[in-house]
DNA sequence: ACCTGAACACCGTTCAAGT
DNA sequence: ACCTGAACACCGTTCAAGT
């Protein structure tokens, strides 16, 4: 027995981390249950070490969900920067466009906090000059291409949040199913006075049956519409 | 001292609540700082009486913030409903979203459970069928209505989100003012390498002085001209 | 039918201390 | 330079009990 006591039997005592590992997991637990699942006694014994510590590398939880954020953005900034370079510059713009809605819709954390701060989140500064360079070869003036990026930023995350609002756990358990979830508020729609809800009545069979991603692209082609309209291109 | 002892003084002892005012200083408390203002105990001290009472009256916190919202947007809807049938849909389109659009940036919080829950929101309901109600009176199919409709919000929603994001404590203490925060996130730009940023150069001294208002309704004008264009009108 | 206090199981954050 | 446990001041929610 002597001899052991003074010193742990085997292994590291104390964990060790860094930046990469905390937000690796960080992301890692934002995907499996978006933000409230993100707990610092959560990441801390995902690291193997205590709560603490994760304060020496992020100053506090909107900060590490800025940098959780940038993190991943890194992966569709490089996705964007290497679909660009057509003829068509709106093209390029609706290609950017559905990069980042495809990542979003991957992972609907993220559009709560997509260009939250641009100082803490260097990708998401590149993702929007990306962007913006398209506008550089419309014949524009400068205030509209700020308009016009801002714009499609705002389709991209303002569709993306929408149809990101957490389904209820039945549907994400796959119990229900998004079949019967649209149905169900179909079925409640059809119940509503026609004569009070005409637009309702109208669209319900669409509804019922719509793509999330048809919807966003038709919201994407119309701002691009007008975009092509406002350059005369 | 006999006589008085059984019974407490005067006045009530039991406080008395109603949906009305649990809504009333529950949106109180959100407009006075946002969401994380909004606590049981907080609300409860407002009403007059202990925490769980709240839950005679909602389910849970999501519960009451999805009734504090609809609560607001009644009157939303109201002034949506008395704005309406001008000559040209698309024009009565942009009252109403600029109406949202007003409503959202005077309550940032509104945005993030607005439509999240239409069985609890009958004035999110009832504001989504004013607005599709206007585009019965284009050419459009029923799917090109739903998009159209769906897309409208989304601007607003998104737009209203981007701005909402909480500006740092200094700019709403007023201690700061909003010129200066924008003058600094200016200047932080101006000091990014030319080659590699020549969008953030070209728009660095639009976003310095631009009105949030603006950047809504330049973003809307191209959805709503994309739209007369798909109508044909 | 409506309200209550007290308890439960969590949070983010801080700090004095360790290595 | 980096990690730790324990404590602090909160949360939302439940419950058995009161009126």
């Amino acid at each position: 027995m002597a001899g052991t006591r003074s010193r742990p039997p085997e292994g590291r005592r104390r964990a060790s981390h860094s930046m990469e590992a905390v937000l690796t997991e960080a992301v890692a637990l934002l995907d499996e249950a978006g933000e409230p699942a993100l707990t610092f006694r959560a990441l801390a014994s995902r690291l193997g070490g205590g709560v603490a510590s994760i304060y020496w590398y992020v100053a506090s939880k909107d900060e590490l969900l800025d940098r959780a954020t940038d993190h991943v953005l890194g992966g569709v900034l490089t996705a964007i920067e290497s679909q660009t370079g057509s003829d068509d510059p709106i093209d390029d713009l609706r290609v950017m466009a559905v990069t980042l809605f495809d990542a979003i819709v991957v992972r609907p954390w993220l559009a709560a906090y997509f260009m939250r701060n641009t100082d803490l989140q260097g990708n998401s500064l590149r993702l929007y000059e990306q962007l913006g360079q398209q506008t550089l070869r419309l014949d524009l003036t400068p205030r509209q291409r700020f308009h016009a990026a801002s714009a499609i930023i705002s389709v991209v995350v303002g569709t993306a949040a929408d149809l990101g609002q957490e389904p209820p756990p039945e549907v994400l358990d796959g119990t229900v199913g998004r079949d019967e979830y649209l149905g169900q508020w179909a079925e409640r729609w059809r119940r509503l006075d026609p004569e009070e809800f005409p637009f309702m009545h109208e669209i319900v069979d669409e509804f019922e049956g719509h793509d999330d991603k048809d919807q966003f692209l038709a919201g994407l082609e119309l701002t691009l519409a007008g975009l092509r309209l406002q350059a005369g291109a």
